[in-house]
RNA sequence: GCCGCCGUAGUAUAGCCCGGUUAGUAUGCGGGCCUGUCGAGCCCGUGACCCGGGUUCAAAUCCCGGCGGCGGCGCCA
């Protein structure tokens, strides 16, 4: 006997037999098939409700599995705990299509439906196979700080609050926090989210967004951070193959398997690449949404789904990225994914002169970083490290149309609730 | 910040261009029928023109403003 619960998704009454099925965390329902002369008292219980209601029942699987949908279960006892008070305003068994902006109102009750809920399973999967990839290469999981002083990264609009009597921001990235804690620990990530104040509107922005964020020390070049971060994306898509093959089959995705190494297209490749193709773009910019998405196409028809660009010009890059000998180009690298950035990351300059160079050079007051810089006098080693967009890489292996499909409350230009 | 498209029952849509019947359909919901359905099926019923102003004998339809949504560019991950 098993006590299994869960929100009645469905009910169908055929002929003698009430079909219920019953959906809680699961990726299957749980499947009742009653009739009124063999289960009088359920039947008759059951057949009062509605979809909607949150019910328990004890039972064992049943010998006889004819649901095609779910498993089924014979009842011994139901218990009632909740009913709707007026019928669903969303269609949970997945007939009628609501609209993206119907689907975010009513995520959280949508997700009772196994396809819905199958992302946020997926979704689930993708931190806990992160945190185990991270965990099992000598990573340590920190927490830094969400309300700071200042942006630092630059670029990024960053959203204001006040805290006390003086003026602060939401974080936009760990970046600097994560770089200072390399001059004691080897190697850390955080799971966090970003906040971007910039008004995008787009099927790839967010203005809450997650991201695992990685930083190793002791490095001997940028490519131990490539191999970190192309073992970690093989990782997790190889984690979600193969312990959510139902979700996976029940969003009708077909994820293929990842071998690392991912091919590593310098910048200027690529720009002779997109340029060969007929797309105009700068060699001294970082690419726009439109070169990177060609680039995509054009790395997919050489069976490169994923692949690093790497040594962005320093005109593009923030003032932490490490420059080239030449001064033109950095260690910085992207990690594109069916032509969308998924991360972002490279080799930072722990040399302290650098640095203040490096800022200089950017137009930035040294003196605005002392917080950072301070953490770089006393033995910084050589470092690296990436930030991985979590919504991006879901919308990417699951092919979603939108990177709102990927979080379940979203916080997007318009919206603020739920 | 700029540009384009769209707002009709709970949900998803047709009708709008070219103003004029009872605003059509699907699904949901209520009721009836049905041999365990797999987005079951059949029958009956229920329910809507985003808001404000204007044009007109007449506005869902045309015009103006507002509010809301979707997307692209810029910027950004």
């Amino acid at each position: 006997m098993t006590r299994l619960c869960g929100w009645i998704i469905r009910k169908a009454k055929v002929g003698k037999v009430l079909i219920v099925e019953i959906c809680g965390n699961n990726t299957k329902p749980y499947v009742l098939a009653l009739k009124e002369d063999r289960d009088r008292e359920i039947y008759g219980l059951v057949s009062e409700l509605d979809v909607g209601t949150a019910i328990c029942f004890e039972g064992e699987l049943a010998p006889e599995q004819k649901s095609k949908r779910g498993i089924e279960y014979i009842a011994r006892k139901i218990e009632v705990y909740a009913k709707p008070i007026e019928p669903l305003p969303v269609d949970i068994s997945g007939k009628v299509p609501a609209l993206l902006d119907t689907r975010i109102k009513y995520r959280w009750l949508l997700a009772r439906n196994p396809v819905e809920k199958a992302i946020f399973r997926i979704r689930a999967g993708v931190l806990k196979a992160a945190r185990e990839y991270l965990e099992k290469n000598g990573f340590i999981e920190v927490q830094t700080p969400k309300i700071v002083a200042a942006g630092a990264e630059g670029g990024a609009t960053l959203f204001k609050v006040q805290y006390f009597e003086r003026e602060a921001y939401l974080s936009q990235s760990p970046q600097l926090y994560k770089q200072m804690l390399i001059s004691s620990f080897e190697r850390v990530y955080e799971i966090t989210p970003y906040f971007r104040a910039e008004k995008f509107n787009t099927t790839r922005h967010l203005n809450e967004s997650w991201g695992i964020d990685v930083e190793q020390g002791f490095i001997s070049g940028v490519e131990d951070v490539l191999q970190t971060a192309e073992n970690l994306v093989a990782y997790i898509v190889d984690y979600i193959r193969t312990n959510y093959k139902e979700d996976l089959e029940i969003l009708g995705v077909d994820l293929p398997k990842i071998t690392p190494p991912f091919k590593r297209l310098k910048f200027t490749e690529a720009v002779d690449i997109l340029r060969s193709e007929g797309v105009e773009v700068s060699e001294t910019d970082d690419l726009s949404d439109a070169a990177e998405k060609k680039l995509g196409e054009i790395m997919a028809e050489k069976k490169h789904d994923l692949y690093f660009i790497v040594g962005f010009p320093w005109s593009s890059t923030g003032f932490y990225y490490m420059r080239e000998e030449d001064g033109v180009y950095t260690r910085k690298f992207d990690l594109d994914y069916k032509g969308l950035e998924i991360a972002s990351g490279g080799q930072r300059e722990h040399r302290y002169e650098k640095l203040i160079e490096a800022l200089r050079d950017k137009g930035l007051k040294p003196e605005d970083f002392d917080f950072y810089l301070e953490a770089f006098k006393y033995g910084m080693p050589p470092h690296g490290g990436f930030g991985m967009g979590v919504e991006r890489l879901i919308m990417r292996m699951l092919n979603l149309e939108n990177v709102r499909e990927a979080i379940m409350f979203v916080r997007d230009r318009s919206r603020l609730v739920p």
